[in-house]
DNA sequence: AAGCTGACTATGG
DNA sequence: GCCATAGCCAGCT
């Protein structure tokens, strides 16, 4: 595995990376990127996201669940559930509904 | 340098 | 499906 970039940068790499219309979960991106164990980490990355100039979509990155723990971290209140809800997701209280439907590999769509 | 923290996940009840 | 607990990695104080 290529670990020129930061891992931070392999984070926003892989976000941008999802399609509209898609979700994805930090675990996913951790593994795809060789940590299973930095979920975390991928967090972190996101919430250091706005120090970086390049745009993240970080709205579509939620947990495992669909619960929509960064909505907190955004600028406004609702902006994360309404920026999925216009890709199509399903919210309700925070939580993807249709997650099954909306979620994203990168493992499988970008290839191991 | 040592310990705490967190936008997490897996497991068990 | 929800709650509690433990493991997890890297950055921050």
């Amino acid at each position: 595995m290529v670990r020129n970039k930061d891992f931070f940068q392999r984070v926003y790499d892989v976000v941008k990376s999802v399609p509209g219309g898609r979700v994805t979960t930090y675990g996913a991106i951790a593994r795809y990127l060789g940590s299973p164990g930095a979920a975390r980490m991928v967090g972190w990355a996101m919430n250091q996201s706005s120090t970086f100039s390049e745009y993240v979509p970080a709205h579509r990155v939620v947990n495992r669940t669909g619960l929509l723990t960064g909505k907190h971290h955004f600028e406004g209140s609702s902006l994360m559930q309404e920026l999925l809800e216009n890709e199509g997701a399903i919210i309700r209280e925070n939580r993807i509904m249709n997650m099954e439907d909306m979620y994203w590999d990168p493992m499988e769509e970008l290839g191991l």
